[in-house]
DNA sequence: AATGGATGCAACCGCACAAAG
DNA sequence: ACTTTGTGCGGTTGCATCCAT
């Protein structure tokens, strides 16, 4: 089925020029976007609406940060990639002004070649038996496939005190030997008196911003990190299908047969908890909102995430370990 | 200088999902 | 409950540019 807005009507394809480009950032920035779908006829484009609202989000916002990603930036891809799979839009999330068009094409032209180049399969960040890479390519995708078919499955356990954040799930955790942090230049991981080290992508300045997601800053102290005590089976070879799903279905496994996972009853009620914590929270502190667009639901998933991510980044930088977990 | 392969990036396509009617 | 419509996402394609020969 095709976009009605696509096939009304005559609709040009292709690359943007210059004209259309300021037609639609007049129009935008005059009356915002509305109905994408309305665009076009509105602002006097000859495009589909899908295509003004993807030229607005990849290229014409204001607040994209262009340019090459720095090695941080590439590192985190790497982390957040780890635990979400090709979840591109999820992992922009953790980069701001980056999209996930972008993250995704620096991820297939650039990183992945890395990972590959370093014996590390890609999709599940494992290494290559050695035995299995080799200089020929096919071999290599015969080692990346049969890799990814034969992962065992693993449990990570996530408590309230993130203390004992088994972050097994790719075992052994391989990240490739980036440069160390350098902690005093890139704050990125930030602690508090009363809670944990949490990592942050955004705001260096603001002690109270403990991680960012969405755009939005948030802020967590000790009276509301949530306590998660949630079990999450997580199956190592498949995080694109498997772990943190929104809705923690899962899609079909490698070996074929339709796995039903458990539904996370109690990750969606510790969600509802943690939304109404953040409400609590933000009332209370009156958190910066970066940008209002963003719909506070998105935060149960995105705390998961946030947590998980920032206890694996914890984890894997040796250099941080003795500043996390300090209660 | 010509050419052909490799690469990176912008844009499109198709699907899934949610909201509205 | 069903259909229509709009939006978001991931995968893929097309094209411009780079680079080696």
């Amino acid at each position: 089925m095709g976009h009605r807005c696509c096939t009304k009507q005559k609709v040009k394809k292709g690359l943007w020029s210059p004209e259309e480009d300021e037609k639609l950032i007049n129009h935008i920035t005059t009356y915002g976007h509305g109905s994408w779908s309305s665009v076009p006829k509105l602002a006097g484009l000859q495009r589909c609406g899908k295509s003004c609202r993807l030229r607005w989000i990849n290229y014409l916002r204001p607040d994209l940060k262009r340019g090459s990603f720095s090695a941080q930036e590439e590192q985190i891809i790497i982390d957040v990639h780890r635990i979400l799979g090709n979840r591109w839009a999820q992992i922009a999330k953790h980069l701001p002004g980056r999209t996930d068009n972008e993250v995704k094409n620096f991820w297939n032209s650039c990183i992945k070649k890395k990972l590959i180049s370093q014996g590390l399969d890609p999709k599940t960040h494992n290494l290559i038996p050695s035995r299995q890479r080799s200089n020929n390519k096919f071999a290599q995708a015969q080692a990346i496939i049969l890799q990814s078919h034969q992962q065992p499955f693993s449990i990570i356990t996530v408590n309230s005190q993130m203390r004992d954040v088994s972050m097994e799930m790719n075992s052994p955790i391989l990240t490739p030997p980036a440069a160390p942090p350098d902690i005093t230049q890139q704050p990125s991981s930030l602690q508090t008196s009363s809670g944990p080290s949490i990592f942050t992508s955004g705001d260096h300045q603001n002690p109270n911003i403990l991680w960012t997601a969405n755009g939005r800053q948030n802020s967590l102290d000790s009276a509301v990190f949530p306590s998660i005590q949630s079990t999450l089976i997580s199956r190592a070879s498949s995080p694109v299908n498997g772990l943190l799903d929104e809705n923690f279905s899962w899609g079909s496994n490698p070996i074929g047969e339709n796995f039903e996972a458990p539904r996370m009853e109690v990750v969606k009620a510790q969600e509802q908890e943690n939304n109404q914590a953040k409400e609590n929270v933000d009332a209370a502190n009156g958190v910066q909102d970066m940008d209002a667009s963003f719909d506070s639901s998105c935060f149960g998933l995105d705390f998961v995430e946030s947590t998980l991510f920032s206890s694996s980044m914890c984890r894997e930088l040796s250099s941080m370990d003795d500043l996390a977990w300090n209660f």
